[in-house]
DNA sequence: ACGTATATGTTATATCGTAACATTACAAGA
DNA sequence: TCTTGTAATGTTACGATATAACATATACGT
């Protein structure tokens, strides 16, 4: 499969697709970059290796194993460090925290300034971002009818990718 | 307002409502029995004071807190005491786990079996169950589309109630 | 009453997250 | 270039959330 549509395509998300994921990461990074650069913010060693390490794969990382990578790196060692740069590239739309698990994931909508919703294999761990549009359109009108007004929401869904349907246990997407 | 439809009424949800929450908790518990009863499961004393505690405001309580609650009140004072009556009642649909929070709070549509979505004031912590289901079939629809499929989705909403939208800091609906 | 499954309680430890403060790198003006 | 304020990194120390493993007690069917 080509990147022309990778890392921040539009549709279809492709984490569970197979793909070339060398490209898909360093378009993301690349991606990261201009971003960060247009916002006159920083892209520092520690929060770009950490954005490194979370793009190695489409999974979350807990902030604890980026920290042990970080800290074998010669960066920091206490969670502190790991905490601010997973912070920091969730505030700026880098990265997602996933709270089914307490970890974190990068964004692979980058710039979009979306609502996220996410599909979590619960075999092989792989997190796939999809389309939160219409999810969070009903939840609004839920919520207006309550009177309740949303400033973010929380949407993941736990479950079985295409591949641990079929093969249990066995494959891990990149 | 009457509890004809409290507390787990079709719709709309109440929480955000001014109610007499008195009836709105000892009904909650009455159907609690009940559907304990039918699939002769046991609410024992540990259980039913950790529901009872749940549902003194509809809001979310940490493990800690209830805890703490059971403790004083001459039940055992360690962690798994409180998390084994909550994931207990977790599992046979009398409370939810709240995991923007990490924190749980009672059901109000116990029985019902169904997918729920959450209100939380940010501000005055009030927690309200609104009907999930629009949100989750447009959930379903997104993963079917990437060939996911769903186990369990959590759908969260954090933001402002009716009462805290107007006097913010002020009021803490029951 | 007996035996078994269930529930409760305990100790101990794992995992996740943050407050507070010291030190270092950076950028912008004198 | 030097200063100087700000942002970033690093540390110690601690707080909060959660579970494993095992001992004891309670309920229930026979």
């Amino acid at each position: 499969m080509p990147h022309d549509n990778c890392p921040s395509c539009a549709a279809p998300d492709l984490a569970f697709a197979a793909h070339d994921h060398g490209p898909c990461a360093s378009d993301a990074l690349a991606r990261a970059i201009g971003i960060l650069a247009a916002k006159g913010l920083r892209l520092t060693p520690v929060r770009r290796r950490t954005l490194e390490i979370l793009l190695e794969g489409h999974r979350a990382l807990g902030a604890y194993d980026v920290l042990s990578r970080l800290a074998s790196e010669g960066f920091g060692a206490q969670p502190p460090v790991a905490y601010r740069a997973l912070d920091f590239l969730e505030e700026h739309g880098l990265a997602h925290r996933i709270r089914r698990l307490n970890a974190f994931t990068a964004c692979m909508h980058m710039g979009e300034n979306h609502s996220a919703a996410f599909l979590i294999c619960r075999v092989c761990n792989a997190i796939s971002e999809a389309p939160a549009t219409p999810s969070r359109a009903a939840l609004d009108s839920a919520a207006t009818a309550q009177g309740f007004t949303i400033e973010s929401a929380t949407i993941e869904a736990l479950g079985l990718c295409p591949a641990c349907q079929k093969a249990p246990l066995l494959k891990a997407p990149a």
